[in-house]
RNA sequence: GGGGCGGUAGCUCAGCUGGUUAGAGCAGUGGACUCAUAAUCCAUCGGUCACGGGUUCAAGUCCCGUCCGCCCUACCA
């Protein structure tokens, strides 16, 4: 049997305008699913990058006066990569659509696909938005008013949609509405959350179209390897990123492929068809796996209303981080939010949570443990002796905590897990306030129940290091090194989830150092 | 037009196949404690579960209707 592995992307998005923290979210989810199946000791690998590629891009970098290269080129530089660093990213490949090794991927897949007459020539009459980069439908669309009058307009865009009549390629997808339907049915988890799936499905049974997958109104794009008048439409070239990036060929399917496909996809809902219904086609059509799931996750609201870069709601990532920090960010965002549910961000709930739970709770505690074996040990990590009820409750608490947490991963309820390893923070503030190691420090003859109280409550900022780890990799290294872990037991990066519960895995006398507060409080006037 | 989701304490949300006095976190209030980032711990206040009917011994939880917010999707023209 193969070695467990796990590999997990996100959408590349699209060049054409800056990042929000609704980008951030997405890359921020599937990094922690990374890290966590990464520390799990399976093999990991994790995707991202840019779809650099359509008419929309051609025009916008054209209006500024730049080759649409040079604009993507810009926007990757300037934008893209500095997100990955704001929000403290560590995915193990980056691809953009104009790199060579994903258009000559592009051009092979869709070579097969033509050669074994998916792909077929025809003509094609519609409205189309630039915008969208879609044709759409003439209910879908509005009538204009002002300056538009008498012409549909996108409701998205707000702009008049353009007649265009085009002879292009077609892919038939129609010929797959049940082979999806039926793989909808027999892997249940194919697409989630299940409100998405059952979506999906109706929009399946209803039958689908055959899609228009290439264009000769403009160059921008990669070209039909057949066919020099054309260039593919953009969704077509950015779906096969999933496996360009992982150095598939025609002939040689190749070692990562072989290794990690199929991915798992972490798209936002309002994507998922192009992941859960036009991908998979095109899978098939190619005779390859399709992909293990499609997890659509929910909205950003901000005022009660999506957050968009077209309405101009957007917030940039470095906003919050410069105020609060990259693990809050990352904190805040999949613990207060359901994973698959829109979710309601403001100021003020992330700043009392970050007050109550990060400082107040998981800080503070950290603080109280660390400053206790200075004072009261010399810094020295003691060893626990006879062991209560109370203490061995903290272990139970931790081993309940890491099953319960590592079940909740395993369906991408990234909340839930956080949920359940927070029981830890709650479990051990509660240790020490009833166990009262202060106290205990002034009797001489208990010096042995001071050691053991100390020991335990550090065995759990151990576990808390770890299990916090993927979702907030830079305070639970600084308290890991803190503990005198990194020293006693090697990096945090190298710790096993799997085996966090194994008690006592701090040795004796480690040396445990002084901790600057973790979450620093945050004053008010500080706040955007 | 059809389908789906949501409307539960000031705020954000749990409440599975109907079953004792509807829960959590935060905020508020009172107390305990001092190791710690004026942190922690305990207690407590707070809801006609959108509205109106119905089924049932029993409904936030099922059925019908209405209102509000959102999503998917058709047709006539």
């Amino acid at each position: 049997m193969a070695a467990p592995s796990f590999s997990v992307t996100t959408p590349i998005f699209y060049v054409n305008d800056a990042p929000h923290i609704g980008h951030a979210y997405t890359e921020v989810a599937a990094d922690v699913l990374a890290r966590w199946n990464r520390q799990c000791g399976v093999d990991t690998w994790s995707l991202t990058g840019t779809d650099e590629h359509g008419q929309k891009i051609l025009r916008t970098a054209v209006a500024n006066d730049v080759t649409p290269k040079e604009w993507a080129d810009k926007l990757v530089a300037d934008a893209w990569i500095p997100l990955l660093q704001t929000i403290d990213i560590a995915n193990d490949d980056f691809i953009r659509t104009t790199e060579e090794r994903h258009e000559s991927v592009v051009q092979a897949f869709l070579q097969k696909l033509y050669d074994d007459d998916y792909i077929y020539f025809g003509e094609y009459e519609g409205y189309y938005c630039v915008g969208c980069e879609e044709y759409k439908q003439t209910d879908d669309l509005a009538q204009g008013a002002g300056e538009f009058e008498g012409q549909y307009v996108c409701p998205i865009h707000g702009r008049p949609v353009e007649v265009l009549k085009e002879a292009n390629y077609f892919f038939r997808m129609s010929a797959f509405g049940d082979r999806l339907l039926e793989l909808y049915e027999t892997q249940p988890d194919f697409i989630q959350p299940d409100s998405l799936r059952n979506e999906i499905v109706s929009f399946v049974r209803r039958g689908l179209d055959d899609l228009s997958i290439s264009r000769q109104s403009f160059d921008w794009g990669v070209r039909v390897p057949w066919d020099d008048k054309h260039v593919f439409y953009v969704w077509f070239d950015a779906l096969i990123n999933y496996i360009s990036a992982l150095g598939w060929r025609a002939d040689e399917p190749g070692e990562l492929f072989q290794k990690f496909w199929p991915s798992n996809h972490i798209v936002g809902k309002d994507i998922a068809r192009f992941h859960a219904v036009i991908w998979p086609a095109m899978l098939m059509a190619a005779g390859l796996p399709t992909p293990r799931r499609v997890f659509g996750h929910g909205w950003l609201l901000v005022g009660g209303e999506k957050m968009s870069k077209s309405k101009l709601t957007g917030i940039a990532p470095e906003q919050i981080t410069d105020v609060f920090g990259s693990d809050a960010f990352r904190y805040y965002f999949l613990r207060a939010i359901s994973f698959g549910q829109d979710g309601s961000f403001s100021w003020e709930d992330l700043a009392a949570r970050y007050q109550a739970e990060l400082a107040n709770g998981f800080g503070n505690l950290a603080s109280r443990v660390v400053a206790m074996v200075g004072r009261y040990c010399d810094g020295r990590l003691p060893a626990a002796s006879d062991v209560t009820d109370a203490d061995a409750r903290i272990h139970s608490v931790v081993e309940s905590a890491v099953e319960r947490a590592t079940a909740a991963m395993d369906r991408f309820a990234i909340h839930e897990a956080i949920a359940a390893i927070w029981t830890v923070v709650d479990e051990l503030n509660g240790y020490l306030t009833e166990q009262e190691p202060w106290k205990v420090a002034k009797d001489e003859s208990q010096t042995a129940r001071l050691h053991t109280i100390l020991a335990t409550a550090a065995e759990g900022l151990r576990a808390l290091s770890v299990l916090l780890a993927p979702v907030m990799p830079k305070s639970t290294a600084l308290l890991w090194t803190a503990l005198g872990a990194d020293a006693a037991i090697g990096p945090l990066a190298e710790q096993r989830i799997d085996q966090v519960a194994t008690w006592g895995q701090l040795p004796e006398g480690a040396e445990v150092s002084a901790l600057p507060p973790l979450f620093p409080r945050i004053e008010v006037d500080q706040l955007g």
